[in-house]
RNA sequence: GCGCGCUUAGCUCAGUGGUAGAGCGACUGUUUUACACACAGUAGGUCGGGGGUUCGAUCCCCUCAGCGCGCACCA
């Protein structure tokens, strides 16, 4: 029997297979034109069925698009993912059953630092670390790392029942987003919106790198302050370990207490390491009420101190390393920890009578990494800064070029543009009182640091000449070729340089040659002679496979054993043509040869420190140099056009490198070895102030919402130049060829949905840079979902082990239920209670509408369960049958208006409550009426077969209606139950309005 | 310090200028052929305190209190 149904709703043997028949229909690509019949049509002659043409009113096939906000590839999914997929995919269920032209995108992103955190407590726990690693072993390994991951996530949003266009799907490192997010750089550069400057920066000593502002946490806590005297004065500090090199003291100048003190007036005074001239500065900036009202600064490690310092060009100078230990200033306390000195130095202030008085409560606020909590450090670091409130002296050509016509408006700065189309209700926020709370940060914006010192990202598109320093900022991926170059992804640069040629194509890398057994004694070799041993041949190996990515073409090698070796089997290894070079020896020694190091250094010491005193029978350093230097020259005009490698000796790399960047002896010697033992540079057109053509890449990678910022438009141009989609082909389902102008089309979209805790770190850098570069808001409407809180309105955390699992709930539950779970109660901007109970509730609910489908097909007309003749009889409908009908569809209208207005959980509330209390509850009691009972002998006539003729058609239609408007929010049961209604129909396809 | 919210039934939350709703929980009853993952019913709130506007306020305004969040350079 056709119609039989269980009484329970099995979603676990339901769903997989629903799901792939959506994917496989390719309704989800927006490409598609569904007609009424529910197949697909091509574009044109869709427009020509007037059928079609009624229902798609202009009004209706207009766009509708939603672009994802990309989970981060680093882990598994979270409700708080499901919150997103939830209310995205009722809103594009909703608007393609409306008739809209409707794109969902989704997509993923590297998640640069915290996916490199994330990666490294991994890498803790195998015993290893990032430090440990060398650039492309890393990359490779975070890139297999969160290649896995996004196939899992994407397995999961499918079982989330996301119904989104699978074959426009991006990733934040695809080599036509890396594109896009250089040339932004570029523009930003050229209109002067992008500065390299040596700013403050925030310092995770722990993880070494800078953060921006939005990435590091407030702390309360209680430290000792403490008063010390410096010279006549007072000075209040809670980090006397920072005060080493205090050389100004500050005061208001209306402060009566120092009015006999003069600004620049110079004093001597007894300090930590001994006597000190100090300078009275008098400024504003000190606060009268504070302390003592006198103040020494650390420009190097205050933000405070920086800026008056920076005003009033005073010398600053660093104390604290980037490890988080004291430098030489430090004296005696060199070397350590802050948290370790500090006592210390409290200790020696005292028994110098220096400490006034201490105050052991004192509560402040410290600022923190977000991620692992270490103090932040602040630091005095070289770095490319996004200028927020700079005015932008013409239109931005960034937009004219991408909106292909003049944009004519006023000179503003990126926070006045996104400001600007705020206040001009361009941009719609849901809630309301979330443009408050933008507009408050986007008036306070300070300039945004993007360099990360760490390796998952997209590589800064900016080379400095190694001689003189000069910048050049380009866009590798479309700079002028010379000759095409493959890049792998994993060769530590970006996978955007796959297969992409720079403007001069070529790079030129300085390696070291294996170990010997005279290494491994510490001897110093000079032109002796020995072959490489066990650990040198190994690392020859190693070298080679970080190599071979970089399509070697040349290795240069001296002659000696060492450097000849290693060369060779890089050389097998990559199929480089080998030359070997006499010229690329090191420096021959002389008596030296063979000593130990340690013996060297003390009877020659001096010597090899030199620059032009040569050791008996040995080189000058000078000579040595120009031997190096006339050889490197040679090969260089030879093969500039070629990759190459200098498989060679580290002090011939340390000439090479003092040549290029004029270091003198002493700059050469304090170099480090081990950075100097894998240098790369680019070989790019001549630097135009030096002519000199070797460069060096910026190590640093863009902060992650750098790139993510630009997904709107970028992830809607990048569809632009692919074709199809070969994924859903092998699926044997027939998609057109992808459209080819997704930007005309779909931007701005409709909506951006996100949790409310990236407003600024996303939704705010988005509008900017969508107005930047398109001239137009990237978004009409920004809504904004709560975090996911547990009954007891905890958050969720694996430490407090109250985490729900979304798929484990899902397959227990059903993902409907989880779904409606979600979105009931859910309003905008408010966080989201969510117990199993409730989960349970929903359950609960799609049995019910379950078993009124079950109700409905037994009465329905044709069906044999009551072995019913009314299918010979025309429905007459009464006056119930009709007022339940109306009923219905208002209802259905109201659920629609309510998830226009993004009011989902009314949508949800009314969509349930009719379902349940009115459909179920009333109407089809109502019904049973018109059948006999079981054992009543009731007479059939003819009216009573019309009127159960009538039921029956009411209640179907009534099923199809409540099955319309449910059907965003329970996608599942829904389909399921239209299959035994409407075997070859989709629901998913049903025009809202039937 | 500045800014933004929240305070409604035991719990978690909706909601409206005309003296209140849902889910879960509690209690009573019911195995009636759509559903016990159900049905029928019951109890439970002076809508944080005070003041104002209004014919009328839980809703609008002011104020106080408690809670939460964001921003902020007080060394």
């Amino acid at each position: 029997m056709p119609h039989e149904l269980d009484s329970r709703y099995d979603h676990k043997a339901i769903e997989h297979s629903i799901y792939k028949k959506w994917e496989e229909s390719g309704y989800f690509n927006p490409d598609r034109v569904v007609s009424d019949e529910g197949r697909v049509v091509s574009k044109k002659k869709s427009l020509r069925r007037s059928k079609l043409a009624t229902r798609n009113s202009p009004l209706e096939t207009r766009p509708f698009s939603i672009i994802m906000p990309p989970p981060n590839a680093n882990g598994s999914l979270h409700l708080g993912h499901a919150v997103f997929v939830t209310l995205q995919d009722i809103m594009a269920r909703y608007h393609r059953m409306k008739g809209n032209k409707t794109l969902w995108l989704p997509g993923a992103d590297h998640a640069g630092f915290e996916t490199q955190v994330v990666f490294n407590k991994k890498l803790e726990k195998e015993g290893r670390s990032w430090f440990s690693m060398n650039r492309e072993e890393l990359y490779r390994e975070i890139w297999n790392f969160t290649q896995a991951n996004k196939k899992l996530m994407e397995q999961q949003l499918r079982k989330l029942g996301a119904s989104c266009d699978w074959s426009r799907e991006k990733f934040t490192l695809d080599p036509d987003i890396v594109r896009i997010v250089y040339d932004t750089f570029g523009r930003l550069y050229k209109d002067g919106l992008i500065e390299r400057d040596a700013g403050l920066v925030n310092w995770c000593p722990k993880h070494q790198t800078s953060l921006s502002d939005l990435e590091i946490k407030d702390e309360e806590r209680a430290d000792p302050f403490y008063y010390l005297r410096y010279g006549p004065f007072t000075i209040g500090t809670a980090r006397p370990e920072t005060k080493f090199g205090d050389k100004y003291v500050v005061m208001h100048p209306d402060d009566a207490r120092y009015k006999e003190y003069k600004d620049g007036e110079q004093f001597h005074l007894e300090w930590i390491n001994g006597p000190l001239t100090a300078t009275i500065l008098k400024d504003k900036a000190v606060d009268k009420d504070f302390g003592s009202g006198v103040m020494t600064i650390t420009p190097w490690h205050d933000p405070v101190d920086f800026e008056l310092a920076k005003r009033r060009n005073l010398d600053k100078e660093q104390i604290i390393d980037e490890r988080g230990r004291l430098l030489s200033i430090a004296g005696e306390f060199e070397g350590m920890k802050i948290t370790e000195a500090r006592p210390k130095i409290v200790e020696k202030l005292q028994s110098k009578g220096l400490v006034d008085k201490v105050d052991e409560a004192y509560r402040h606020v410290v600022r923190a990494c977000y991620k692992c909590g270490t103090l932040i450090e602040p630091q005095i670091k070289s770095q490319w800064f996004v200028r927020m409130n700079k005015q932008i002296a013409k239109s931005p050509a960034a937009a004219q070029a991408m909106a292909g016509k003049k944009k004519q408006r006023a000179s503003q700065s990126l926070a006045e543009m996104a400001v600007r189309a705020v206040k001009e209700r361009k941009i719609k926020f849901y809630p309301e009182h979330a443009k408050k709370v933008f507009l408050h940060w986007l008036r306070n914006l300070r300039d945004w640091n993007i360099s990360r010192q760490i390796v998952w990202g997209i590589r800064i598109p900016a080379w400095f000449c190694a001689s003189c320093g000069e910048v050049r900022v380009m866009n590798p991926l479309t700079a002028n070729p010379v000759r095409s170059r493959a890049y792998p992804a994993a060769d530590g640069t970006s996978p955007g340089d796959r297969g992409a040629a720079t403007s001069n194509g070529t790079k030129w890398l300085l390696v070291r040659h294996g170990e010997t057994e005279w290494n491994k004694e510490e001897r110093a070799h000079g032109h002796a002679d020995p072959p490489l041993n066990n650990e040198g041949r190994a690392y020859a190996e190693s070298l080679a496979a970080r190599l071979k990515e970089r399509h070697i073409g040349i290795i240069l090698t001296s002659d000696l054993s060492r450097a000849r070796e290693t060369a060779e089997i890089v050389a097998r290894a990559t199929g480089a043509e080998l030359i070997v070079s006499k010229g690329l020896r090191g420096r021959h020694i002389g008596i030296a040869q063979g000593m130990h190091h340690r013996e060297r250094r003390r009877l020659y010491g001096d010597i090899f420190q030199s620059y032009e005193d040569a050791p008996p029978g040995g080189e000058s350093f000078k000579d040595f140099e120009e031997r190096v230097w006339n050889a490197f020259r040679q090969h260089h005009a030879l093969y500039r056009h070629k990759n190459v490698a200098v498989v060679t000796h580290i002090e011939t790399i340390h000439a090479i490198l003092k040549r290029t960047k004029n270091w003198d002896m002493k700059q050469m010697i304090a170099h480090q070895t081990e950075k100097a033992g894998f240098t790369e540079f680019d070989i790019l057109d001549p630097c135009p102030k030096c002519k000199n053509d070797l460069y060096e890449q910026d190590p640093d990678v863009f902060d992650t919402w750098f790139s993510s910022g630009q997904w709107p438009y970028a992830t809607l141009l990048a569809g632009r130049e692919k074709r199809g989609s070969s994924k859903l082909e092998v699926r044997g389902s027939n998609i057109p060829p992808r459209s080819s102008n997704d930007f005309q089309t779909f931007y701005p979209t409709d909506v951006l949905e996100t949790a409310g805790d990236i407003l600024f770190f996303w939704v705010a850098r988005m509008v900017m840079f969508g107005l930047y570069r398109t001239g137009e808001i990237p978004f009409r409407n920004v809504y904004l979902h709560g975090l996911v809180r547990d009954k007891d309105r905890q958050k969720m955390s694996k430490s407090k082990d109250n985490v729900i699992d979304p798929l484990g709930v899902a397959e227990e539950y059903g993902t409907d239920a989880v779904r409606m779970a979600l979105v009931a109660g859910n309003t905008a901007g408010n966080d989201t209670i969510v117990s199993e109970d409730k989960i349970r509730g929903y359950r609960n609910f799609a049995t019910k509408v379950w078993n009124i489908a079950r109700f409905v097909l037994m009465h329905k007309t044709g069906s044999t369960n009551y072995q019913s003749p009314i299918t010979n009889y025309t429905p007459k409908l009464t006056a119930t049958d009709k007022k339940f009908l109306v009923e219905t569809k208002k209802i259905k209208t109201e659920v629609g208006r309510h998830i226009e207005r993004f009011e989902f959980h009314l949508a949800a509330e009314k969509a349930y409550h009719y379902i349940w209390h009115t459909f179920a509850d009333k109407v089809v009691e109502h019904y049973k009426d018109r059948w006999p009972k079981e054992g009543e002998k009731r007479k059939q006539t003819k009216r009573t077969l019309e009127r159960q003729a009538a039921a029956s058609y009411t209640l179907e239609n009534i099923l199809a209606n409540s099955l319309t408007m449910l059907h965003p929010f329970m996608p599942f049961v829904t389909e399921a139950i239209y299959k035994k209604l409407k075997p070859e129909e989709m629901l998913m396809v049903k025009p809202w309005r039937e």
